[in-house]
DNA sequence: CAGTTGACTTGCA
DNA sequence: GTGCAAGCCAACT
């Protein structure tokens, strides 16, 4: 595994309950701008016990052929929109903290 | 080696 | 809100 994986690893490991990140933000984070999809394969290859479910894509969709994400984040807090995606207004994780 | 694929993103209609 | 096109870049055929 190449070090940007283990980034993405570490970053995912960070992520609080309920909050929920974007594969673009995770690749921003990692110092990898453009390595969204990356991202998003590191994420496919994960090894078992990261929260990898706390990770959407950028319009709040959840990963495909994995049911039990949704159930993962309600049980954390997470609402979820009527069209099924994660309501990112109020559970997208800021990467900065809020002043203040 | 060239073409396709994917747990993506942004922009525009 | 939805849908489509282009851009993206490593991994896979």
């Amino acid at each position: 595994m190449g070090e940007f994986d283990a980034e993405i690893y570490d970053i995912v490991r960070q992520i609080p309950p309920g909050r929920v990140v974007t594969y673009g933000q995770l690749a921003r984070l990692a110092q990898r701008p453009r390595w969204a999809r990356r991202a998003g394969r590191a994420l496919a290859n994960a090894p078992e016990g990261l929260p990898c479910h706390r990770v959407v894509n950028s319009s709040g969709r959840l990963a495909p052929g994995w049911p039990a994400q949704r159930e993962l984040l309600e049980r954390e807090g997470v609402t979820f929109r009527r069209n099924g995606c994660v309501d990112l207004s109020k559970h997208l994780w800021e990467e900065i903290a809020p002043i203040a």
